[in-house]
DNA sequence: AGGCGAAGAAACCGATCGGTGTATCGCACG
DNA sequence: CGTGCGATACACCGATCGGTTTCTTCGCCT
């Protein structure tokens, strides 16, 4: 069923919201949506029955794959390494000339309504990095992880927003060395 | 001239940009500001010439305030204190309820072209606050102070861009903390 | 008092906003 | 071979977008 040129409607649909809502901000038009997804309005409105549930869904689909980004391959290094190589991502993701930042806090920005559904999605994706940052804390022996996670969020955020509004260059690894003297400050060995 | 109410006309709009603005979003109508401030569209036009020129102009009109509200009243203060003080700011301004975060840098990242009038005026605006770091940086011999000027504007932006969205709540003087840490380890006196 | 210019109110411009209604098309399934 | 459903195209809805035009009103100056 549907229209299997290469993905699904709705997939075609989530992807180009991404893309175009990254690009250009979230109040990029329906219309331009739906062309850009070779997908019409009326399929749309039937999939995600409005643009609020559309962008939230498209966040959604994100977050996996941003988390995976974010992610030290292996599992088993040292939480300082795992930790660092979040900043390690984010300076190399930040020199990609359509590089605007996070997409997540981008939208809450944008859209200042906490109660958007893309804004419930958005705010859990940050809770997720959080709660990573927590754990390898732990793990590390940090003298207060939960302090060290928020700090840690604090240069992440700091850093994919002014990057991504270019006011920054993070290309000398001014992020990780923040968050490296912040690891050093909470013992985390 | 004018209708002077109280203010002139070019001020009651420049005053409803900022408010409007910071509240709802850059996208918020032309239509919208000049009803908020009693200016017809007209007059409006003729002032600033379009909406791009007169959002520029509102947010330039903020920096000095801005700034002063950023600055320790006492210039003879230590460096590390009038530091500290500008997240201690930050800190309490953030307890408000309609507090959404530096309106520069979230004017930033709403309107994604770097080339909008607006835009240079917000990193304009944002400079300021880094040159303010730097020169303290520097009256307190720090180790590298245009590392920890810049190192502080991350935690800057990082804070009040996560407080602005609901994703942190800084009474616990989190930022503070961080800024003081990142002060220790560039040996600043 | 007369007149001039600045500002206001409001209609208007084409374009776009989010969202629907309608009629057609194509394909899978019975 | 139908039949029915999902998707499409496309016109349409009222509202609003940024911006312009017209007309009127009002205050100030000579």
């Amino acid at each position: 069923m549907a229209t299997m040129d290469k993905a699904s409607s709705r997939d075609r649909l989530l992807d180009a919201a991404a893309r175009l809502c990254y690009r250009d901000g979230v109040s990029i038009g329906v219309e331009a949506l739906c062309r850009e997804a070779g997908v019409s309005k009326r399929s749309m409105y039937q999939l995600f029955g409005g643009k609020d549930e559309m962008l939230a869904a498209s966040l959604e689909r994100r977050v996996p794959g941003y988390d995976a980004r974010l992610t030290h391959p292996d599992p088993q290094a040292p939480p300082r390494e795992r930790i660092l190589y979040v900043f390690e991502r984010l300076e190399k993701d930040s020199l990609d000339d359509d590089f605007h930042g996070c997409p997540f806090l981008a939208a809450l920005v944008e859209l200042k309504d906490p109660g958007h559904p893309a804004s419930e999605v958005a705010r859990g994706a940050k809770e997720q990095l959080a709660r990573a940052f927590r754990t390898e804390a732990e793990r590390g022996g940090a003298r207060d992880p939960e302090l060290l996670a928020r700090q840690l969020m604090l240069v992440f955020d700091g850093a994919g927003a002014r990057a991504g509004a270019r006011l920054e260059h993070l290309a000398d690894g001014l992020a990780t060395a923040t968050a490296g003297t912040l690891l050093d400050a909470a013992g985390l060995r």
